[in-house]
DNA sequence: GGATTAACGGAGATTTGCTCTCCGGTTATC
DNA sequence: GATAACCGGAGAGCAAATCTCCGTTAATCC
């Protein structure tokens, strides 16, 4: 086990480095669809390079997503440290978007599709960060009383949409929808909402049923 | 050409019914990925007699979703007929979402999931009826200012993940996040929304882009 | 009720697209 | 310059869907 091995070579070394970087662009891109001969080929790799350095798809897949999942954690710790609730709710919001729509497998793998469950792992962490944040915001009162936590994720679930049209239409088209729900989510004079709120429990199934 | 051709025999008539039968459930259930084979099974029948009666699942597609877009046209011009703008529109809203949160198949082809250009031929009269339901209820002063047309596509673009929460936790969970949209549409003394629409001639590129 | 002929059923041929392996050729390292 | 690790990419192996073929079944006509 601790035999001296001898360290790995330099062009090894760099093109992992390179596959890496080459899998967060395609991902980003194309979602977690995309095939590990696409990464290879944005990579200036061959197919067979790629699988010496990652068993699997899933393998390369996983160690990019959970960087980019563990964002998400901080977004919203950060989010939790500004003063104003609304603002800081807002702030998480804007901020865990943006990242959604310029990454179309993060936001393919917040929504469960494809089960890297790496996710899974990190996914307590911001449901308790994200609830404190929603909480503190009905309790001053800057949100409406019959919302609930849960609905942050079906609002980040029915961003999805909104970050396809961004991608083909204007970069920044997801933000006037955003607006537009959080909007609805303010309180005003208005009849409650006609349905209660998902069940706690559902929180998965919310986000993981948008793929259909 | 006209030959006195014999009448249809009295089992193939009754297959092509429950054919097209089939087609529809097969296609609300599981949308338009759904197989032929699935739709012959579900039918009872064959898969080869299912080819017979359809040069390709295209065809049958075709078929089936025509009627269900047809139905679109029709409740938007049921809602211009009502007399208040705001309930018409919303009235627009309901039945059309109720519509697709009951048919997958009819979701995925409205935002232009599978080709299916039936569609396309209709798609000019629901624009028209659509946008003057819309216009009115702008000029109203029941709409914000600073809303659009195309908004109302992107609405129904972002409803789709809410289908499929529906479809997974209680059907009617739709409504809930129509309801809370329709809200974020309405005047309030807030901030404008922080973009633009999407250029006009952008409508079919809104719903189109939404399956990825 | 038997002959005729269209329709049925479903196994499987074909196509498509992805995952992963194999091995001759190349290159970093000593 | 020798050696061992690494590279490239053709293609083998799978999986899933589409569509065909043809032996079997049954509706229709007399």
């Amino acid at each position: 086990m601790s035999e001296p091995t001898r360290p790995a070579r330099r062009d090894s070394v760099r093109n992992r480095e390179r596959l890496v970087t080459a899998a967060r662009e395609v991902f980003a891109e194309h979602g977690i669809g995309a095939t590990l001969d696409d990464i290879a080929r944005q990579a200036g790799l061959g197919t067979g390079t790629a699988y010496r350095h990652f068993p699997n798809k899933h393998a390369i897949a996983a160690e990019v997503l959970r960087e980019a999942t563990e964002q998400i954690v901080v977004d919203a710790d950060e989010a939790l440290a500004v003063d104003d609730p609304w603002d800081g709710l807002v702030q998480f919001f804007e901020r865990t978007a943006a990242r959604q729509a310029a990454d179309r497998g993060l936001y393919e793998t917040l929504t469960g599709q494809g089960d890297y469950d790496e996710q899974a792992r990190i996914w307590p962490r911001i449901v308790a960060s994200v609830t404190e944040l929603f909480n503190r915001a009905q309790s001053a009162g800057v949100i409406r009383e019959d919302a609930a936590p849960q609905d942050v994720a079906a609002i980040f679930a029915m961003l999805g949409p909104a970050f396809a049209m961004s991608r083909t239409i204007d970069p920044d088209l997801w933000r006037r929808y955003l607006a537009l729900m959080l909007d609805g989510l303010r309180p005003a004079d208005r009849p409650p909402l006609p349905v209660g709120p998902p069940p706690a429990e559902a929180l998965d199934a919310i986000l993981r049923s948008s793929k259909g």
